[in-house]
DNA sequence: GTCTATACGGCGATAGAC
DNA sequence: GTCTATCGCCGTATAGAC
């Protein structure tokens, strides 16, 4: 066993482990060849270049998470549908990821230009902004005109739901050290939380 | 001019300034140095250490951060009008320090455990915990008893309201990349939303 | 208090053996 | 493809002059 694609891959995800906890600036490649297991000339001889991995690590991560999210929002079904589907969606994810909001945003906020450029190259971003723009849009105005929902800019929508979504996994140390949710608390108070989310989030839209 | 107090402040607020851009692992204390027009041992004069200045930096945003937001929640007021006050005093903070929110979630990340004890050392936590608990939760619950909201407990309540306003400043750099809201559009975004805030996150809550 | 110059250590990168 | 050993840079910390 450990062939080469295997030991590419156990890299990857170690990479991946120590990147999403401390930050690309706070990792140690010394700690990311220790949890795979290899030593840090191995690092060198697969990716060339710290720098290099985490930009494939991030690569691995944002196509993960982003695609499906839009792809939820803007499926063809009712808006209230919808909002239920990109909950479920998002909570599953998170819930085996619960770590990868604060990775994201803190790479986009230390390297914001690289991330931007890498990610271009990796999403078709200009056509899920226009599916965004014309099928969520035309949902939402829909809705509005039936006099089911007040009017509302489909970047807004996204915007505030995904900040119910996603801000408290980011902001965990802050939530559990100011409301005293610690551990599992706060695990039980997402979880409670995320079952009444959708109807919260259509309720405030509400006409 | 600049005497001895005038160049720790000088120091002080250029390391906040890069700390906030790059965080405290990317920044370097030579920039620092540059930043505030002295020299990089002057640092260590003051501060004696990189990490010993950084506890200052964040000591004295956490301190002007927290306590008015919680006494904002706090006040004895309607509910409806403490909402108001608190969207109020974080987007008028915010417009102010719009890179902070990325700071303090990456920093809590990066080192969640010194970061906690920082912030127990530098306010009442408990006292703060026991407040939102006890008087907000008194508010909330009188309102759903007379019929006007639905029960919630204070906690959801605050993570809910402060998701809404601290997640875009947070997330900038993604909204801007993936729904093209870019620079003065997004600020343009921003305003809009900040007006209309408050009546959604109430009628999200509305019975 | 503020500067110049330097010591020191750590980390990423790499050479070279197997 | 994987290892051991080592290099060289860069950033923090510090000594010492003014």
């Amino acid at each position: 066993m450990a062939d080469d694609t295997a030991t590419e891959a156990r890299i990857l995800d170690a990479a991946e482990a120590v990147f999403v906890r401390r930050g690309v600036d706070g990792a140690r490649t010394q700690e990311i060849a220790d949890e795979a297991g290899v030593n840090k000339a191995l690092l060198h001889y697969y990716f060339r270049t710290k720098e290099r991995l985490s930009e494939a690590v991030f690569r691995r991560i944002a196509g993960a998470f982003f695609p499906r999210i839009i792809a939820a929002f803007s499926a063809d079904e009712p808006v209230a549908e919808r909002v239920r589907r990109v909950v479920e969606i998002e909570t599953e994810f998170l819930r085996r990821h619960p770590f990868l909001p604060g990775y994201l945003l803190g790479e986009l906020r230390a390297r914001p230009e690289a991330m931007k450029t890498l990610v271009r190259t990796l999403l078709p971003i200009d056509a899920m902004r226009e599916t965004v723009r014309q099928n969520l849009q035309a949902a939402l105005d829909a809705e509005s005109a039936a006099g089911r929902m007040r009017p509302v800019r489909a970047e807004r929508f996204v915007v505030d739901l995904m900040s119910w979504l996603v801000f408290p996994y980011a902001a965990r140390p802050m939530i559990e050290l100011i409301l005293g949710l610690e551990g599992d608390a706060f695990e039980a108070f997402l979880a409670e939380r995320n079952a009444t989310l959708a109807d919260g989030f259509l309720r405030s839209l509400a006409p």
